[in-house]
DNA sequence: ATAGGGTTAG
């Protein structure tokens, strides 16, 4: 499990650096033992201890060394930052329960190479942001990040591309964003998977067109794209619903002679179903095999909700069995496939019966096959069953998760049980059973104002929000309700947690500061993320015009104007009507005209942008 | 010397 450093750390005394957390002196005895115990590189000492998690038995054998701490230890092994690595590495392996501790660790022998004169170099770094960053401590990954920038040690592309991964399992995409754009600034070339990672950034972050150009920076950078930067491409527009993006991008695919693999086919089995083209899916997955691909149990169970969706009953079922008769691997998702499909087609008693047989087979049902099952039979009229079957599940300590709750919800307000309704959401209060973050979620997502907020002050101050979506929630709550201080609290706790705002959030966040007058603080975040290399869809460039409108900061608007003017990525001819619209509603007319008579002149009422 | 990317079910 990864631990999240979720407080901003405060920079202590012994080391300059900011965003250090502070040191704990308990753990002071710690150091001088893994000193003691690398004497000579031995690394047997260090692994048998790591198997125990204990930190008494480390305290304990050191003493049994019986030699003081700071004196008389040998520290070759500092020479090289592979043994630090592997130093490291023997740390991590203790699944110590403690982050400052391994910090401790870290920086006790980064300071004595320092007294050594032994230069850090990038593979210390390299080390140092790699395993802090996979043990989810990303604030202390990127202090190290900033030290090596201050010490003019160059980072290389292994460096920055797994900073990049690490923001990107943690869904921050800005911060990924950021890092890319340090990487290019560096100098770096990124290769064929950073590029396709960051195809990936682009497309969570929504920002389609980035994405798009990245795959032209590709070409002229020399690096080809391949079928994954395609199907990375193609997965985007596919999250997004934008089905007929996906087509044109398949079909530039086919242009290219980029070959198409299984990943590619079963995404684009996906899209024919979505665009209601179930002709063109079966088409496609009848001729992977001619094409040397062989279909696998995600071509089929793609295919069998294309099938359900298009109410193509026979051939569904037809499938389902065939997979068995010829004995193609079958999963959870298999069944909850074909569970949709029976609900769909009103036998709830077939539908049934397959969540005993998938047990039988040994396939456990999850929380999509109960919510599943729950919606089939409050839709059924059956609500007993599936109240019945939700209170087992809460007391046999299965995960409830967001969208169970909800269906559960959902079935009570359709049959009229207002009041159980109210119950269930009342009881994501007392968050004995359920993690903190889902029920957070579960109420922002619900609108239950009032809950959220309580829940998420607890869980703030007990430390429990792991998940960067849980403020996202809680900032789309805000801006419904308007209540824009409370916005900004999040935002403000957001980014103490070391975490950088989506293009969402930002945008809220501006439209929240100029609701509250603000203005100053507006530009500041707006510039703060701009530095930091984030990039923003074209609403967030303009809110802030807006944002100096309202201000009549017309100077600013002018300023900001001409230097989106320069930016080929803005829609140009949005950008005028935007500045002309400012200008109109601040009444001065002669400034709206002559934007618009710019945009005229530049020809751009019928261009197409991108 | 160090690593990393894309697909299915509520």
């Amino acid at each position: 499990m990864c631990t999240l450093s979720l407080s901003a750390p405060s920079s202590s005394s012994s080391f300059s650096l900011p965003l250090l957390p502070q040191i704990k002196s308990t753990n002071s005895i710690t150091i001088p033992f893994i000193f003691e115990a690398k004497t000579k590189p031995n690394h047997s000492i260090i692994s048998s201890y790591s198997k125990s998690s204990n930190k008494d038995v480390w305290r304990k054998t050191s003493h049994d060394h019986d030699r003081h701490p700071r004196k008389g230890r040998n520290t070759h092994y500092l020479d090289h930052s592979v043994d630090m690595d592997e130093l490291l590495r023997s740390i991590w392996e203790t699944q110590n329960e403690d982050e400052l501790f391994a910090w401790d660790i870290a920086h006790g022998l980064f300071d004595e190479m320092r007294q050594r004169a032994l230069a850090p170099d990038r593979y210390t770094y390299s080390t140092l942001i790699t395993y802090f960053g996979k043990e989810g401590m990303f604030d202390s990954a990127l202090s190290w990040l900033q030290q090596m920038e201050q010490d003019r040690v160059s980072g290389d592309l292994v460096l920055y591309s797994n900073l990049i991964e690490l923001s990107r399992k943690l869904c921050d995409y800005s911060k990924a964003i950021s890092i890319f754009s340090r990487l290019k600034r560096s100098g770096i070339t990124p290769d064929l998977v950073a590029y396709n990672s960051m195809i990936n950034v682009f497309g969570k972050a929504k920002l389609f067109r980035e994405a798009r150009l990245l795959l032209k920076e590709m070409k002229v950078a020399g690096v080809l794209p391949d079928t994954v930067s395609y199907s990375t491409l193609l997965t985007m527009y596919v999250e997004n619903q934008k089905f007929v993006e996906a087509l044109s991008v398949y079909s530039e695919m086919k242009e290219v002679r980029c070959s198409l693999d299984l990943t590619t086919c079963n995404i684009m089995i996906d899209v024919y179903g979505q665009l209601d083209m179930a002709k063109e899916a079966d088409l496609l997955f009848w001729s992977m095999r001619k094409m040397g691909i062989e279909p696998n149990v995600v071509s089929y169970n793609t295919l069998l909700r294309v099938y359900g969706e298009a109410e193509l009953f026979g051939e569904a079922i037809h499938l389902f069995r065939l997979m068995q008769r010829k004995d193609i691997e079958q999963n959870a998702v298999t069944y909850n496939t074909m569970i949709k499909t029976y609900g769909k087609s009103l036998e709830h008693e077939k539908a049934t019966n397959l969540v005993q047989e998938m047990q039988k087979r040994g396939i456990e049902p999850n929380a999509i096959t109960y919510s599943t099952i729950i919606s089939i039979w409050g839709k059924a009229g059956k609500l007993d069953r599936a109240a019945m079957l939700f209170q087992k599940l809460r007391s046999s300590g299965v995960e409830i998760d967001l969208v169970l709750y909800q269906t559960m919800i959902v079935a009570y307000e359709r049959a009229g049980l207002v009041a159980h309704a109210k119950r269930l959401l009342h009881e994501l209060k007392r968050p004995d059973n359920i993690p903190r973050d889902t029920a957070i979620s579960i109420l922002a997502g619900a609108g239950r104002l009032e809950e959220a907020t309580w829940v998420f002050r607890q869980a703030c101050i007990d430390g429990e929000i792991k998940d960067i979506s849980v403020y996202g929630c809680m900032i789309n709550l805000y801006s419904r309700n308007k209540k824009y201080t409370n916005l900004i609290e999040v935002f403000e706790k957001m980014r103490g947690a070391g975490y950088f705002p989506d293009s969402n959030v930002i945008s809220l966040v501006l439209n929240a500061y100029g609701k509250l007058r603000e203005f100053d603080r507006a530009d500041a975040v707006y510039r703060e993320m701009q530095d930091e290399g984030c990039v923003f869809p074209d609403e967030v460039h303009f809110q802030m015009l807006s944002l100096y409108g309202a201000r009549n900061d017309f100077d600013m608007v002018e300023t900001l104007f001409e230097r989106l003017e320069s930016d080929l990525n803005i829609n140009k001819k949005e950008l005028h009507l935007v500045v002309a619209g400012i200008y109109e509603r601040a009444n001065r007319l002669n400034d709206a005209s002559r934007i618009m008579n710019r945009m005229n002149d530049k020809g751009l009422l019928n261009s197409r942008i991108l």
